[in-house]
DNA sequence: TATGAATGAGTGTTCATTCAT
DNA sequence: AATGAATGAACACTCATTCAT
């Protein structure tokens, strides 16, 4: 599950200093992509705005691309956490019900940003070095393998592919949510909801 | 809303050969895409390809994105024309159930083509030049908007939005599958449906 | 032999133009070297020199390291061929004597960069992609191998050993000449075949 | 000919604490050249190896070049220090019979870094700073100056060039077998003697 | 009309060196 | 005295685009 040495960190910070540097490039990576896209996301501009030189970058990162594994990782972070503990509900219903909040949320938070990582992630580089931490599919998996769950889901295959579809679904929907500018998390969620729980039991 | 004229064919291919240079470029790059991914999708690469020079690419592309532009309404044009097909359909369901199967058809045929123009269409530049052409969310607009379809859509602002939901839920379902190296049309087709009505009359 | 694809032309020069811009590249490699060494040895400085710009260079060579195996090769390739004349005298007492003079008339010609050069040959990359290209040792080989030659280096191991070390004291004594600055060819000759006769018949 | 002070030691180590980091730094220069070559040598790595800070490396050394100088006379001096007995053996032959087998062991004990470090000496800024420090050169000619020393000699000038061509010839041979990666130390000293005593009285 | 040589701004990355702590 | 975070000039290399032939 660890990313391969070329894209971790190059260093752990130790003094309290380089923990806050680290902090402000990860920040600075965040709004140049906000700001500018892909396509002013540039080494050089997220020091600028870091306020840190060059240099410092690449002390931490040794490479664009683990800045932006290292971003991506930061983003998904706050959600994964709040993912798991949906994941960790009793109730099928609940658990999927909290997952596609704390998703709606999540991109809601900083959609923009959001949509640009995901965009990232499907970079063949970033995947494989990323690999399975964070996975949102893999507690989807946890939540349809609870007992009370559509019984066609028994066979794990068949599990696996609606694992892969609902992750798809809500994916896709609160990215185009973030995109339009929509705010209102509930009214998301609950589209959301719609969908995900017509495509289980339709 | 024409795209503004840098993106748009620099000159109007009218001999024989011009439209065979012009369908050799398209090609070289749907094949570098497909290859080399958007990391080996540059110009020269393209020309090279096409068995052309650099110079005639620009010939009749003005800039590379008027090549990415053109190669993606190349690759959506038969699958726009099914769709359309598809959204004169009398009832709703049956026009939604055939949009439906065009949008997994199209992208079952190229899948990583088709992905990687999705991705290159989100790009503020190219969505901004392309604007309307090809919208698909028009077409499925007018699906919800025959008789018979689900009441709480009578409303326009909501209409507009189960058009986009649906449209993004339709996308990425399929491109997900594409992905995944699916080629059952069917069997997709099917899971979208139940997401897609699942969605509505939830 | 052929070096790896990273370190050969880029692209072979067709029309005239081009093959005058790899000349003046390579002249301009020369010049580099000889004015600033291998300190001040990089791509930029070589192509302002040459009076092209940087796009230009890497057209025709891959790689900074390409253009230094290309330069070794230009300026290896007159003493080569006349080594390869010197080595078909029928005696060998002729052929050393005539190889000597070609290794001692080639450093005296431009000694800084001939020196130069022997370093860079000797860097791992370089020295596996020039491979068995030029190689004097082989020609010295050819030599030891006559009829009449010392006896003692029938042995086949043992004639490979005396043609490394022969290879090594002409290398040497004319790399230090050239530093030296001396330019009388005759003399330089004259003492490089004290220590190679005198190295054979000791 | 003192160095000049920027490559001279910054402050001499008094203390024993000071004498161990300082070798520690030079024995890690060593090792990093011996393991990853000049392309590796550089001074964040050295210090690493050494197990000491970057700042606790430029507090000994002013410069990376101060470095470099240092470890070259350190392993030089041991060579040189014996280079010194050989030469004052009281007949000719000796002294040089001796000073090439200093000069032959001294190459195989590190054969990998006594190269790079021939290499580096040739830098017109390490030379220049190293002069006359460590002259084996001035040694051969002490040892050509010996009674009974080949006539044509007694002429100073031709009895300089005989040592540079000494010292070239030797060098070059101990190089290239330490490359090669000979270890018969008696074996190579014979080959040395013949191309020196052979170049000496032909 | 077609060619392909030429351009050069831009980008990722390194590494010797400094200096506040 | 020791640390290691920070610096930034320097460099290799790419690629969209132009234009003389």
């Amino acid at each position: 599950m660890a990313a391969p040495a070329a894209l971790s960190l190059r260093k752990a910070p130790r003094q309290r200093r380089s923990t806050h540097t680290v902090e402000a490039i990860l920040e600075a990576a965040a709004l140049v992509l906000e700001a500018d896209g892909l396509e002013g996301f540039n080494t050089n501009a997220v020091a600028r705005r870091a306020g840190a030189s060059i240099g410092t970058l690449y002390q931490y990162f040794p490479s664009k691309d683990a800045l932006t594994l290292a971003l991506l990782i930061r983003e998904e972070a706050k959600a994964h956490a709040a993912a798991v503990a949906a994941a960790a509900l009793p109730s099928w219903r609940d658990a999927l019900t909290a997952f596609i909040e704390v998703g709606a949320r999540q991109q809601l938070t900083r959609p923009h940003l959001a949509r640009l990582l995901d965009q990232e992630e499907e970079r063949p580089h970033i995947r494989a070095a990323k690999d399975g931490a964070h996975s949102f599919s893999e507690l989807l998996h946890v939540v349809l393998d609870k007992p009370g769950a559509p019984p066609h889901l028994y066979d794990p295959a068949r599990r696996a592919l609606a694992a892969a579809d609902l992750l798809a679904i809500i994916r896709a929907m609160v990215d185009a949510a973030g995109q339009r500018g929509e705010t209102d998390v509930d009214d998301l969620a609950r589209r959301v909801r719609a969908a995900a729980f017509g495509y289980l039991t339709a």
